[in-house]
This record gives structure tokens, C-alpha cells and sequence, in this order.
DNA sequence: CTTGTCTCTATAGTCGCTGTAGACTGTAGG
DNA sequence: CCTACAGTCTACAGCGACTATAGAGACAAG
């Protein structure tokens, strides 16, 4: 097998179609083979391409810190000083999101503790949401709550 | 103070004033009075409902939630429930993402320690990211890498 | 040959803002 | 009164990383 569709590389790689194309359109993957009727065509270096971008988005690598880290990996002789430097600045973003969500969770479920029933007049978690005394930060708070909310 | 213009209201709420006109503009805030020269000027009231908005907002749920909860503070009789279903919904997917990045957590920590320093031939980080066997579930993983990301 | 699944391009939408441009208004000091 | 300068106005583009839609063409199996 040397050459592939779009749809066997997506399920090779477990990357959606939609989503190659758009890796394409920002050069992250590079232009592919055509066949004779406009298909793309893939050889086996494009998985293993696609399943460490897949891998590093999985680990939250934003794209830009994926495309120097695909051009450090052409450079096998240099230092890896910088890729370690790549990896640390994402390990301790997610550590400050980390806590930033227990402290989330922790209010979230004292909200939803304190909720005995009844009507909305008394309700607790209404209560709780216009209280002024904030539990977080307001910078923090700003920097992760566009973050949670999304897809629930 | 019954009337203030919409820095005074920024301050006293602690929500920028781009985004006051950007929920009013998505009907989360109603439309203010005016001055005679067109500038809005708010009442008290609209400190109570937008701190409640952002306190909302910093706890992760997203703006149709607050629309939700909005629309039920309205109606004092109502049964409380349907509230308490909005926020354990926030509570739960708190907690699912706390669990993924606890999981990205150990394993970009597992990488970074890995690496020796060292060429980039050698480098356990880039090893670690072109490696199939993934950690986390493709679908949880699609979940949440969109949104760990974005900020750093 | 038909049916159904891929694939193609191009464009707009998602979420919750943020930034920009260019013009006007309000206020404090000289 | 004049001048700065901060605040306010509207309208629209941009962010990140996709996702969805429309409308058309391609290919494999029965």
C-alpha cells in the first residue's frame, strides 16, 4: 500500500478529512500526489506526519508550537534544547489550567451542594452567581473561563 | 449614582467595555438609556447583571447557560431544578476535563523527564510524540485539544 | 447502470471575545 | 476660551482550530 486516499489516511491517522484539508490549506501537511482525476494520494509518510501532529494536538500543542517542532525534527543534529523548552512552556500551561479548574470545581460543587430544592427565589446557586466575593482572580479567571464553557 | 456611563460600569463590574457592547449586541445586556449625545449611561441594576454574568462566565459556563439562568432568576416561583441541572451539567464537564489534563499532565511530564538533553536525533520528546500508542482516547483527546492550547 | 459512498472546491459558521480605524464627546488645566 | 487627553461611539475584521454546508464530480460493488 504506497498510495492512499484522503479517507484511508484519515482513518489510518484518526484524522478527520475535513481536517487534513485544513492542515493542508495552513501548510502544516504539505501539498500531496494527485491522481489523474483530482484525488489526493498519500504515501505512508504522510501517517506518520499526521499522527504526530495528531498526537501532539491530543497533548494540547497549539499548531504553531507543532510546525517548529516538525522543523527541529529535520535537524537531527542540532540541540534539543529548544524542543525541551517547547514541551515545558506546554507542561506548565497545563499545570496552571489544572489548577485553575480545581478551584472552578471546587466552587461549582459547593454551589451545587448548597442547593436544597425549592424555588428559584431561594435558590443557592443563584444566589452563589451574584454574590460579589469572586473565589478566583479576575485575570485567571478571564484567561480560562473562554476555555470551559466551549464545549460542553 | 443612578446613572453611570460604561467605563464606570467596566470598573464596577470588572468586565472591559468592549465586551459590555459585545453582550449587548448578543442580547445578553439590554439596551441602556442614552445621553443626549448618545453615550449609554446604566443604572445599579446593570452592575448586578453583569457581575452575575461574569462571575457566570469565570465559572465556565458558556453564555447560553447564563441566558438560561437569566431568564429563570425572572420567574421567582419556578421550581429551582432546572438551575441545579445547569450547573452540575458545568460541574460535570469540569470534572471530565480535570481528569484529560490530568492524564496530558503525567504524560507530557513522563517526556520531559525523559529527555537526557542531547541531539535531536535522540531526543525522547519527539520520540515520544511520533509514537502510535496513545494515551488518551481519540475522542476525549478531540475533546478537549482544541481548548488547552489556545492561551498559552 | 444504478446506487451509494468518497472526494472535490469554496465559503460561512462556531465561541467569546479582542483589536482596529476613524470620528465624536467630556473634562481638567492654563 | 483653548488645548490636551481620556473616554465614548460605530462598524467590521481577526483570533484558533476546526466544523458544516452546498453543489458537483469520481469510483466500487451489485
Amino acid at each position: 500500500m504506497t498510495q492512499m486516499t484522503i479517507g484511508r489516511l484519515s482513518k489510518e491517522a484518526g484524522v478527520k478529512v475535513t481536517t487534513i484539508r485544513y492542515y493542508e490549506s495552513i501548510d502544516l501537511m504539505g501539498e500531496p500526489d494527485r491522481s489523474s482525476s483530482g484525488q489526493r494520494l498519500y504515501g505512508d509518510e504522510a501517517v506518520q506526519r499526521l499522527s504526530f501532529i495528531r498526537h501532539a494536538r491530543d497533548l494540547g500543542f497549539p499548531i504553531d508550537s507543532i510546525r517548529e517542532l516538525i522543523d527541529l525534527q529535520h535537524k537531527p543534529g542540532e540541540d534539543c534544547a529548544h524542543v525541551d523548552v517547547i514541551a515545558r512552556r506546554q507542561l506548565a500551561g497545563v499545570r496552571q489550567k489544572l489548577s485553575q479548574l480545581e478551584a472552578l470545581e471546587a466552587e461549582l460543587k459547593r454551589m451545587v451542594s448548597a442547593c436544597a430544592g425549592g424555588s428559584i427565589a431561594t435558590c443557592k446557586v443563584l444566589e452563589s452567581l451574584g454574590d460579589h466575593a469572586h473565589c478566583l482572580d479576575a485575570h485567571d479567571a478571564g484567561l480560562i473561563s473562554t476555555q470551559i464553557g466551549a464545549k460542553l
